[in-house]
DNA sequence: TAGGATTGACTGGCTAGCCAATCAAGATGG
DNA sequence: CCATCTTGATTGGCTAGCCAGTCAATCCTA
């Protein structure tokens, strides 16, 4: 077989990976799950795979490269990239994204026992919070926002709170949650930061 | 035995859970674990609960009503009394606590498998939301804080941030992060609310 | 001695990983 | 041009380990 083969084949098991994810949850994701999805036996995952950890430290790093990717793409003066980062945790389209976060959430719940997923969790985070960072930056600098203002306190706030906010929606069942928490930290957080606003 | 054995034997098993849990972690724990740090055999945690979710369930009563009594315990003029209430999510007392809210992490992430853990976390959470919206409420009728204030929303930013920050350091390993957050949420948020902060 | 408390052995189900056998397809060579 | 060999892909069954839950027997204690 070509060399193609290879990488199309793991891309199906990514892709499999994902649909079993959003159907099990992480915590009853079993390896004939994933298998089924794939529609090849399990036997052959350990093929490409030496164990179920490998198999997860790639689809983890195959889900944040996606991350990373979208929030890169948000494009436009650093005000509306800001408030579209922010938007990007309100919208769930639909079931599969909702899922997806659930098996997401229980996933890095397991972060703190599994150094290699934890390293990479750590690295997507120093990533996207520099992404935020450098929008508040350059907010600063095209004198959009206030020049007093840190941009990677401010990153952390509101990573933290709308992560949160996703967080407890998940959790207690209240999809509300983001777009409570993005009003009130666009309310109290962002509009205080535009320049015009009264120090 | 007396009528007080059976609460007290229920005692020490949920104090017996708390151990087990800082130990393994929620994913790790067996009724072994639990049966172990209790003295006791297995069997006998079967008699006490019919099953292993009855007796998380119990747990978690257990554990959540812990937490809304230390909250409100919290004394003192409403700006103090958030202060505080927001330094309850930075003080780590050492690693004990911080695995007891890795375990919680990773109950917390069942939760939406599982409606019992679900509702009682959502009734916990109402009840803790409220009670930090009491806080603004009342700062709002001493006149601490300014009276445009959205009670409510101030209330999930603020959860929802120290708590999101709290599961990201946990997450990532980075133990700076609630503490990060909070100042810049007392920064940009608290500082802005105080009567006598420009508008 | 009666009844609750307690034990420890046992079962049944589930899962990761292993392995030997099979298959498909291309390379080799006479 | 066919037979053989090689190699990677794939299967399905097997195993060992783990865990919740059960149960009959035993131990207290009032």
């Amino acid at each position: 077989m070509g060399g193609e083969g290879q990488s199309e084949t793991r891309e199906a098991i990514m892709e499999a990976t994902y649909r079993a994810l959003c159907d099990h949850g992480y915590a009853s994701l079993t390896m004939q799950n994933i298998a089924d999805e794939f529609g090849k036996s399990k036997g052959l995952l350990h093929y490409h795979f030496d164990s179920k950890e490998e198999l997860l430290v790639a689809f983890i790093d195959y889900l944040l490269a996606g991350f990373e990717d979208d929030i890169a793409s948000i494009e436009g003066p650093p005000d509306e990239r800001l408030a579209a980062f922010i938007e990007r945790f309100v919208v769930a389209n639909g079931d599969e994204r909702r899922a997806l976060h659930l098996a997401l959430l229980e996933l890095r719940a397991q972060a703190p026992f599994n150094d290699r997923f934890r390293d990479q969790l750590a690295r997507s985070d120093a990533i996207v919070r520099a992404a935020v960072a450098d929008m508040v930056d350059e907010g600063i600098t095209t004198g959009v926002f206030r020049a007093d203002t840190d941009p990677d306190a401010l990153a952390r706030v509101v990573l933290a709170a709308m992560d949160g906010a996703r967080m407890r929606g998940l959790t207690i069942g209240d999809d509300t949650y983001p777009a409570a928490v993005r009003d009130a930290l666009i309310t109290y957080v962002l509009d205080d930061l535009l320049v015009g606003a009264a120090e």
